[in-house]
DNA sequence: ATAGGTCCAGTGGTCCAACCATTGACAACG
DNA sequence: CGTTGTCAATGGTTGGACCACTGGACCTAT
């Protein structure tokens, strides 16, 4: 009797016997969702089917169906309302989470492109408001900074505090949400960037004259300088990045 | 026999009997959630109790807790793994959900300022990319807000096509998403910008400014036009915005 | 005729009890 | 000692029941 794949681990990739992997029915039901918005040329204030009907329809139970416009709500793509029916909210990307997106389409590029749009404005605002609680707690995050490397790290931990710090000082909730929506795939880039030889103590200098530009009040020269800092830490991640094998097609025109 | 309130309409504000508002089960529960993990001085990675013990302590149906996690999963809050429980990703600004933040507290300066960050850099990404397709459809939305002013209208449908357009030709995702998030806001300060006298010609001219440098290709110059763009809206918007007198405390630091 | 009230069908909101699917730990086996 | 089988715990899904809200149809007194 011959054995199938007898090896132990790592046997060459049989393509076929690759782990599949089963869905969520909330998510299936979710992209049907989108596939009819399309094809129904649903608009904005449209009505969709009844929970009732849909579950019918898609062969699922209500509560399936329930689930998918729970998070399509949270996420704003459609209004409940309790009597009345579901409605859509707003076309574009439709059922798309922010957080979907980080995970799935992992382009650094964007990432980097993305955090500088943010942080940039931030120090900015930090400028412009300055508390002297945002100034001492960027200060501590700085000297954590600077501990940390002089004890043989990477400066990592303070590194963080620091544009966190920033990020509260800027007084903006949007903004900040946004950036913490991003912490995950910044931490990333981060660890790569100071991870690069030589990097901590050059960082830990940018960062000081961040701080310094802010808590001058030049709401101009702290963008600048958050700006500068940004595209040397990008430059230093896309040393190490290549784009992934395209996995898929981009439909977008 | 006296009767309450008998006047038709628009009674004098009685504080008392303003309506009252149900909110849902699950939108508790993910409050209580949001309490438990700061009481509990959770970490991302520590785990949840099980969605059944919750609903006896909770006192609600099993279903009803689960809601709240295929929200707070869609959001990126907590990983679900079958067979092994619900997990803490991250911490900071757990349950909120972006569009729950713009519905909730419309402090406009806020939006106008992420707005400016997400926007302009866009300006400037649409500068280093700009295809041949991307150029006509922002020259197609200048054409079509001329049209609307010329027929006496604001040019709104216009303007708001002529910003999409950019934001597609930023080719970055992420951004593009983001701005999606916020367009119902950016809407109405278009319109309460655009409703100005005599503003839709010189916002017309700007986007001819802001067209003409992503058309050179210099990312500098569009960035910068689109920054004086927004700020000219932002000030115009910011005339007829008063902050709503505090409903709430602000709890952050 | 019409203003007002009542009733009711349709819709989302919640609960329950049962069962399926996955995981990890542990015992049994060779 | 490693392999295999078993099992308990946990999330995933279902169907059905009932509650709460909405809007419109219908009725009634003026």
């Amino acid at each position: 009797m011959r054995l199938i794949n007898s090896a132990p681990m790592g046997s060459p990739s049989t393509a076929a016997l690759r782990p599949l992997e089963r869905s969520r029915i909330y998510e299936d039901v979710g992209e049907r969702l989108a596939e009819f918005v399309g094809e129904a040329r649903m608009a904005p204030g449209d009505q969709f089917p009844t929970e009732r009907e849909l579950a019918h329809k898609l062969h699922v139970s209500r509560t399936s169906v329930r689930q998918s416009f729970v998070v399509l709500q949270a996420l704003g793509f459609v209004d409940v309302r309790h009597g009345e029916g579901m409605f859509l909210r707003r076309t574009r990307g439709f059922g798309e989470s922010l957080t979907k997106l980080l995970e799935r389409r992992r382009r650094l590029p964007d990432v980097l492109d993305a955090r500088e749009a943010l942080e940039v404005k931030l120090a900015e605002l930090a400028a412009g408001h300055r508390g002297d609680d945002d100034i001492k707690s960027m200060k501590a995050a700085l000297a954590q900074m600077e501990a940390e490397i002089n004890a043989g790290g990477l400066g990592i931990e303070g590194d963080a505090a620091f544009h966190h710090s920033i990020a509260l000082a800027g007084r903006n909730e949007i903004l900040l949400h946004l950036i913490d929506a991003m912490a995950e795939v910044i931490q990333e880039s981060r660890v790569e960037s100071l991870s690069e030889p030589g990097r901590p103590p050059r960082s830990l200098e940018a960062h000081r004259r961040i701080l310094a530009a802010i808590e001058s009040g030049s709401t101009q020269l702290a963008a600048e300088e958050m700006r500068l800092h940004l595209r040397v830490v990008a430059d230093v991640s896309l040393l190490r990045w290549q784009p992934e094998p395209s996995d898929d097609v981009d439909t977008r025109a």
